[in-house]
DNA sequence: TTGAAAGCGCTAACAC
DNA sequence: GTGTTAGCGCTTTCAA
């Protein structure tokens, strides 16, 4: 059996609370009985029972990551700045799917498993105005995303109107004028897809360039094969495209493969721009361009703000107002959108 | 303050045990009994506290998962296969990255974040021999990966010797004979990589072909950039390459960006074989051919046995000896290793 | 500077 | 079928 703290005690001839005053490396402890201890508790080999001290403090150390998949790279990679973020402050991070299904987000929010958590951050995708009632949950929850909905939680998000308004425009400025944009999703007008798409729209507006319906690809997903199926369906419909907007990298990689089948060439032929800033953009042929949403501080920021709220909550604290951080985007232009076909 | 089990007893006017016995669904409780209990449960909002609950039962209900990196393809891919199995089985996942750093490694195996857990599935990726000691754990450990060492683990792999070998024949089918293999890891002979590039000089001798240390790249980590890098080095040496093995699809994706960088034509020119079956393989361009591992089954697998040995371990129940599953790998024929460069 | 003791919420004997 | 009760291992007043 593992040693517990009385063990420990009993073996330095000491009290329990002495023993949890070393552990916790309190002051006023005598430096001999704290050498005592700690040998004691290196002979026993002693841990702290985690199930117990959470019980007893109301703190388990973990936080919950809930994302829609975590095999779709940019939520990967959000995972991984989140788990690195997290660690920074010693905690631990639980992961939880959505699958980006309305009926899972609303259930996770409720989720006895969350039991184990001392919060969430949230990246919710499905879920749309009329759920808004169940963000108002109380543990602390921090949501990826913009704050589109007016509820009391945090929030922390990049500037999809914005970035994707700058993509649209370098698209513009390389010269293109028939610019598909692959990954809405039908009937969204919260999410990031629509704010994206809301971003190309004014791009487009501002340089006199008609909107045009038929040069919008809806999916379901954002995997690659959404992509690809979506972009292999607008360049059927022979609409002289000559520049494409991605909602996404995954997506953006998808119609890649699409445009190479039909025979046009990227970046002579059509221009094309993602969005997330992937590392695999990189090693694309040719290299995507991008835009770095500026996943590292996003995560950095969230994991902040949800273990201040933590903090506050055990200390009692009264409740700082709740904030929206907008960080900041890089437009960062590869070989897909060169005028040229000039490889690097 | 969330509602207790008393909260709920003194509600509905039973006791606490009655209560416990409706939520754990136990028979022997009247049904107008059970009835008032439900009422009282839904009224109060009453959730189990799972730190209690663990404390008492020596159960938490979630295993760890470690992996060098989540945002690696392969074990985002992996990471989410296990999540689902897990579900399945009602458990939760607590990920935890090594970084494929030795000593990450060693500690986590003696970490404390690991007592939330009730066991641990881990792809150890530095470990060597040496450090066959530390996998003697007293808590249910399921090692992915080959049986490489003496321990009284369970192990889940697939024949990464036999896969390899049957890629690299599938080269050889096609015609290559100067073929490159790309991502050894110097001095080991344990791992993925030592049995990987086993495989495929085994199928070099099987076909008569001199092994030339010369073709073999190595790289650090199995990360895209590693795989370009490795291929340009490889083809600067100019030794006449028309075929590439990708210890895994990562990296051959990588090779394919450095092949196309200079001026090499897959699969006109080489021909390139991944290994991992993600994805994404399928939308490249070419389309790369692949080992697939059978990923879900080694999640799945690995999943069922972790649970089997924590069942065992709390029932009481005497340890059943380890064992080592071998999945099935199939080898998926795509346009990067085509006789002709026709596309799909 | 250290010790004693209460109790976090739950489970599982054991009693009725 | 249902109730009582003893801890699981820890933190934390309060007292010494």
């Amino acid at each position: 059996m593992a040693a517990t703290l009385r063990d420990v005690a009993r073996r330095a001839g000491v009290s329990i609370k002495t023993v949890s005053n070393v552990v916790h490396e309190r002051e006023y402890v005598r430096d001999t009985t704290r050498a005592v201890v700690r040998a004691a508790i290196d002979e026993l080999g002693y841990q702290p029972n985690l199930s117990a001290r959470s019980l007893r403090s109301g703190r388990t150390g973990v936080i919950g990551l809930a994302v829609p998949e975590v095999k779709l790279p940019y939520f990967a990679e959000l995972a991984d700045s989140v788990i690195a973020a997290a660690k920074a402050r010693g905690l631990t991070v639980l992961i939880e799917q959505t699958g980006a299904d309305l009926d899972t987000e609303r259930e996770l929010l409720r989720s006895p498993r969350l039991q184990l958590t001392d919060g969430l951050i949230f990246s919710p995708l499905a879920m749309s105005q009329t759920d808004v009632g169940l963000l108002a949950v109380d543990y602390p929850l921090v949501i990826l995303g913009e704050r589109i909905f007016d509820t009391p939680c945090d929030h922390v998000a990049m500037d999809n109107l914005a970035a994707a308004r700058a993509a649209t425009e370098h698209l513009i400025a390389a010269g293109c004028r028939r610019i598909a944009a692959v990954g809405a999703h039908a009937g969204e007008d919260l999410g990031s897809a629509a704010l994206r798409l809301r971003g190309y729209r004014a791009a487009l507006e501002a340089a006199g360039i008609a909107y045009d319906e038929r040069l919008v690809g809806y999916v379901g997903l954002w995997h690659r094969h959404d992509g690809a199926a979506a972009m292999s369906e607008l360049l059927e419909r022979d609409l002289g495209i000559d520049g494409v907007f991605g909602m996404n990298d995954t997506l953006a990689l998808g119609a890649l493969r699409a445009l190479g089948e039909a025979g046009h060439r990227v970046p002579e032929d059509v221009k094309l721009i993602g969005f997330d800033g992937l590392d695999e953009t990189r090693y694309a042929s040719p290299s995507l361009s991008t835009i770095d949403p500026g996943r590292v501080e996003i995560a950095r920021t969230a994991v902040r703000v949800l273990h201040e709220r933590i903090d506050e909550r055990v200390s009692g604290a009264k409740r700082a107002p709740s904030v929206r951080y907008t960080t900041d985007y890089e437009l960062i232009e590869r070989e897909s959108t060169r005028g040229s076909g000039i490889r690097l």
